[in-house]
DNA sequence: CGGAATCTTGACGACGGTCAACGCTGGTGG
DNA sequence: CCACCAGCGTTGACCGTCGTCAAGATTCCG
């Protein structure tokens, strides 16, 4: 067990002046869990700075991670009145929450929450694809491009998480997981500087294998 | 090719005093195409009555049913500026669209379609933990549980998906979602009418096989 | 330097995919 | 009215991908 919670409550400061007077950002160390699936779904949090991942289990100890966060994206959601996810960071974190009433009230926040459910629901879309259709050479290539912003193409990939995340969220075993990464390094397509760097050398090759996606 | 389209723009009608003028009801038989993955994004939809699925395909073919929606439920969503899925009605469905402008300027639109994303987020959450981590029989039951409200429970469930539709939900193939109706068949769990007309005989043992979500 | 955690690699087996034949059902036309 | 045909579903045999189990390799840390 190594999600040892270290939560700092940091600035749970309240801007004399503010307009939202129940803001809290709360600051959290890697690998510290930040919710519980099924505990009471009291608020809704926003990543501000960091990577979250969202998992559920099965009752036999089976996990997924269904979703990786970061800044501006939305957790904390319940069908009832339970989350229906847990919820740990992969790097150190802040996070801020909302009450659940201000979203009738405050018609910007409303707003702005709408457009990122509406990028995170397109995202769950796309990641339906790969946990249904596609072979586990193409799930890590296409989550490989997943953490590649435009701005590193050249430069080196640092992955946040363990094989046993990755496996989680591509629906695989860490096993398979190394077994691509190790095919992938063999096909010239990628480098392994460290289990957790990664260089793409065939831009290319990697986004057929991935589906153009 | 089966999805005819035969889209009688029923009800352009603009109330004398309507207050959204821009509303368009659009009638749709069953099994008809309402909108393709890659068109420009324009309006928001939201199914009023029917069954709709959306669907996200690879270059090569393979196809993955992302989402299943009824009554309420919202879909033509897009990351950039294009459907992310398309979008093909399983039952004959009337289905109303809002203009994206209009989600900033009606706060009750924009709080009930809120909410609306919020519960399909969380239905994509555990499709992925499906899609992810369950076996084939389990996917099975769990579909047929997800398709049975609680008013169903005694009576008989109708399915108006093909088992090449089942498949595509479940990340399976036709062949597999067979067997493993005829395994639930086997073991007393289910009893088969017709191929798309289902009566569960045992809830208890279909929970625990669906991990009792 | 040593030990714990993570990662890699190999051997083997099982679950589900592929290919193929057959059965059922509903619709059409003779 | 019945026969045929097309589409969908079922079942079987075989095979490949990935999961399981296990043994090392590597890295990181004290």
């Amino acid at each position: 067990m190594r999600q040892i919670i270290e939560e700092r409550t940091g600035s749970h400061s309240r801007h004399p002046a503010s307009s939202e007077p129940h803001i809290a950002h709360m600051r959290f160390t890697a690998h510290a869990t930040v919710l519980h699936e099924g505990d009471p779904a009291r608020r809704i949090m926003e990543v501000v700075e960091g990577a979250v991942m969202l998992t559920k289990l099965l009752p036999d100890g089976r996990r997924q991670v269904v979703e990786l966060l970061g800044p501006g994206d939305v957790f904390g959601l319940a069908a009832c009145d339970v989350y229906a996810c847990s919820a740990e960071t992969l790097t150190a974190a802040i996070i801020t929450t909302h009450e659940r009433g201000a979203l009738d009230r405050d018609p910007t926040l409303a707003a702005r929450l709408l457009r990122r459910f509406e990028a995170q629901l397109c995202a769950m879309h796309s990641h339906a694809l790969v946990l249904g259709r596609m072979s586990a050479l193409e799930r890590v290539a296409f989550f490989l491009l997943r953490l590649t912003p435009e701005s590193v193409v050249g430069s080196t990939l640092h992955l946040s998480m363990t094989r046993q995340e990755i496996a989680d969220f591509l629906g695989l075993t860490l096993e398979t997981v190394s077994r691509a990464f190790s095919e992938l390094k063999r096909r010239g397509l990628v480098a392994l500087l460290r289990a957790d760097e990664v260089k793409i050398h065939d831009h290319g090759s990697m986004r057929r294998l991935a589906g153009a996606a």
